[in-house]
DNA sequence: CCTTATAATACTAATATAGTATTTTTGGTA
DNA sequence: TACCAAAAATACTATATTAGTATTATAAGG
């Protein structure tokens, strides 16, 4: 992995900043400077335009999780853990870019979204493996991988919201837990199927 | 309710037709005026402004949830039934706003986010009443219910994909039964925990 | 006091678009 | 045919936005 620039690392950090609250159309050259305290010029000094940006900030986030693949599985054995572990961690890393930035960045520079999107699939594909092998052993019901992982990714990310932590007085860690506990074992009590 | 006029409500469905997929910002009175083949003009005969088209669309939706409400309690007994209607209708009236118009909106116009929010908010409570009355009956496990309806209608949410659904070769409704069984079953098998 | 790097400031040139004004077309009616 | 709305088509205005560049000011190191 190829460490860059720390001033280029400085810029991306606060590109990435605005982008993901606002888009990336609405962040102009001007606001990231002057989040910085620096010039735009030196902004221009290390990228040749406002796309180079985004391209950059696509490209590390790739990299990040690239990086911390694999870790998991090494320490789990559970296979309902490693998936919960990895869904986690995925819809930490993703889930913020898809909210504003990538909205933008769908109308206005599509290939790139394209390329977003793919790298996502693919790793939400990692984990329907995991379910599918989850259920060749036995160990979970005869579901749809596909929706059942899909289910999961989605609940995860309509909980990781603070304003509903903070309302239910959890902690992050638990409604994870609560979470998962539903996807496992359902809501429905034993014996009154 | 209140019926408006037909050319007005033909303004309002062009105008949500095109700012549901790309937003308010993004879309122009041309835009809106060139679906319609109808001079702008006459746009704007009928609105003051573009801002009074965005709040005609939040009125116009909140009216039409608020007008199916109560069909579903009425011929519905099973909690569980009611619980996967009332989230489903929900979510198909609601999420596509999400999508583009509510982000533009938030940054744009606040206070008219905050009444879309709000109104939400109140329908979801009103689904967490009824997962807390299933658990005071003994038929749910003591699960969080806010927990539980916002798992839930996350996992409904992305799931209602046309490309998923056609990936996976079944129908909206198979989609939304699949769902349905993971929440109140769980994905593990009886006996294994 | 000179030099270099960068911050601060100013500027340009292109683009977009809400809203209005004007002209043209159309379809109905005497 | 001639007239007359009403709405479409077209043109225009006035304003805002902002990527990218050019210029000037400032500060730190030698």
């Amino acid at each position: 992995m190829k460490s860059s620039n720390p001033i280029v690392d400085k810029i991306l950090t606060a590109a990435k900043a605005r982008m993901v609250r606002f888009g990336y159309h609405k962040v102009t050259m001007d606001e990231i400077a002057a989040d910085l305290r620096m010039s735009k010029n030196t902004i221009y000094l290390h990228f040749p335009g406002k796309i180079a940006i985004a391209k950059a900030l696509v490209a590390r986030i790739k990299n990040r999780i690239n990086d911390h693949q694999g870790e998991i599985e090494n320490k789990e054995k559970d296979p309902l853990k490693i998936i919960s572990l990895n869904i986690l961690f995925l819809q930490q890393e993703l889930a913020p870019w898809f909210e504003f930035f990538l909205k933008d960045i769908q109308l206005e520079l599509p290939e790139l979204w394209q390329e977003f999107v793919d790298f996502r699939t693919e790793k939400v594909m990692e984990l329907e493996k995991l379910v599918d092998v989850g259920i060749k052993k036995g160990k979970f019901r005869q579901v749809n991988p596909t929706l059942a992982v899909r289910a999961y990714l989605g609940a995860v990310n309509n909980i990781i919201n603070p304003e509903i932590l903070q309302q239910e007085g959890i902690t992050f860690q638990q409604a994870l837990e609560t979470v998962m506990d539903i996807w496992s074992k359902g809501i429905v009590k034993e014996g009154k199927k």
